[in-house]
DNA sequence: CATGAATGAGCGTTCATTCAT
DNA sequence: GATGAATGAACGCTCATTCAT
């Protein structure tokens, strides 16, 4: 039974179907992470999970709701493991290097899970994409307003910031022994050079 | 026939030969950046081009083959273009700033051209993506050797500058009335700030 | 398990499971008669039940079974409703005009229940199909044996008939304003004038 | 290439193509009056064909397309066949007889023609059904006009004359030793009976 | 009795590739 | 050189059915 006809009583999704769709979730990701979005097809996923192609057709409307869900499940984890540590700190600097060294640390606890979504915001065109980089440009502004920054125009920078991000991403899955420190270091320095007054 | 396993004469590929495998490029280009790479399938190519599917197979190798000439024709004109520019600058600083914005320029003179090549490197798994940064990184590491950076990872900061300015390519695809000239500007003080010693 | 095979004792069915399987055979009908016979899947059946797919399963060998159980049904529910009517006639003109007011009849006060029957006939190779004339076709004799009717193929007369009330059921499925009052009166006509000696 | 991209030169489609698109639906024909419209997938009718599953789809734009054009085609012979010898008659009910002998010879001579378009008529929802009718229910009212038939309602009447035919249509493809001499004898009795004055 | 879970076969369609002409 | 024709594998998806609990 699909999520969408669930019967919302008190109970919720059954224990199974929420351990088999946290399962497909995983193997989605790592499938993606591994062969590339193109490559994973639900016979792929499937066969990674040890399970029949249709036991994902159960468990999700369809292909699209499986990619949304590794999305869902990635940016969650990703932001919780983020925001915090952003919003600890006072100045915009601070922010700045705080949300670039978590995202970094991020990649470094959930590599496949990072490469996974950034093979699927490529091949995906998705809408949600392009709001991904508002808060952290909202946050360059505000930096700007309490005279921290210097002078920029915060939507490039933001794009710049997550792209230079997402390429260390890129990079460490092509290259797993690649130093991450060495990567959050390098960016925390060059975009502290790049903002301040 | 294969186009390596052709040229068995001291002659080298005929003329019709070099001018359909542009001419297939170049509908290849046309059609990418117009249908995105996921709905560039060989029919569609050969559609646009007025000839047949089989003629691409018959000049190129496979998919793959044309696929990479179309990044290599791409990436020719684009070296092209941008070198002189920047090789005719004297400072490493001016160096970095001529390649950026005629990176840009490029971008703003070949919009179908970036965004065909765009589209390859999001959707397809390439392997001479690599390669692609190693040039700038030698000419930022030659800027350190003079002394005019600071020191930094040469290797992360052509990264950053690459995946900044492939970033602006692709919102500049997708949102056609971007002002390339603003993010030329932005993305050159922000990388001049960076790298200053 | 198969209701066949269900009866052990002397008891026969329970009452829970005759009264599961009307429930769900009038599912099926309302189903059919909504969505058409190609979207019926057990899936569509089971929901409108409320109820899970597999409890069709489990008092349906299959879904053939459930079909003709619908067939069935229906076919019982239209002959309790019309023989009475049939029978009640002294002639065998009055027996005729009998049968084709009692059947258009009854598609008005059970439309959903032709409708559904009409979907299944045309889109399941039925088998049943054919006896459902003979009882006519046995009337039409016994009205030219008495001398009432002229000499004519009781058998394709009887398939005419039933092919015109069948095809009245079906342009009132299909437009469910339809007149059928006149479409009672005129079919009589036709087929007193065709049997009338 | 389909049918849709076809250049539209001087030559048309080629010999091959034309023969290949004949024998397709050819096939389809004989598979969809042999296992019924809804087993008639893809698969079945190349199989028949002994082709491959493909080919079909090379040939034709969709399983659509194919269907529609064995209605075409089984629409324009049996018109051939049927309408010269109705517009010969002079008056109506010699038309009325003509109609029906035509239509009842025209399954003899193409049994699987017309078992697939029935076949199709009643699981596809074809609008071109209920068109096919009111050319009959037109010569209908032409014949109350002349005064030549009594009052009734032309449309219930063409829909009754159409559904008996189809009805001998279908009762032949089940039984092929099916005397369609005797049926068309039959109902065109029974008809002239049923409109005559 | 009833169910959620799982399965495998089949569907129409797309596509890069091969081949005879 | 060039092409139409043909192919087979893979795609996401639907569905009736089976099974352990």
């Amino acid at each position: 039974m699909q999520s969408k006809t669930r019967t919302i009583g008190r109970d919720g999704p059954s224990f199974i179907e929420v351990a088999r769709r946290a399962q497909i979730v995983e193997c989605a990701i790592d499938t993606i992470a591994t062969l590339g979005y193109a490559q994973a097809s639900l016979h792929q996923i499937a066969e990674r999970a040890g399970i029949s192609k249709s036991v994902i057709s159960y468990h999700f409307a369809g292909k699209d709701e499986l990619i949304q869900q590794v999305i869902d499940d990635v940016s969650a984890a990703g932001a919780a493991a983020m925001w915090p540590r952003v919003q600890a700190e006072t100045t915009s600097a601070g922010m700045l290097r705080a949300y670039i060294h978590s995202h970094i640390e991020f990649m470094r606890t959930h590599p496949k899970h990072v490469a996974a979504v950034t093979e699927i915001f490529t091949h995906y065109r998705s809408k949600t994409h392009e709001a991904a980089a508002t808060p952290l440009e909202e946050r360059l502004r505000q930096g700007q307003r309490d005279g921290e920054f210097r002078e920029f125009s915060p939507r490039v920078m933001a794009w710049t910031i997550r792209a230079a991000i997402d390429e260390v991403g890129r990079r460490f899955v092509a290259t797993p022994d690649l130093d991450l420190t060495e990567c959050a270091r390098e960016l925390s320095e060059t975009f502290a050079l790049a903002t301040n007054r």
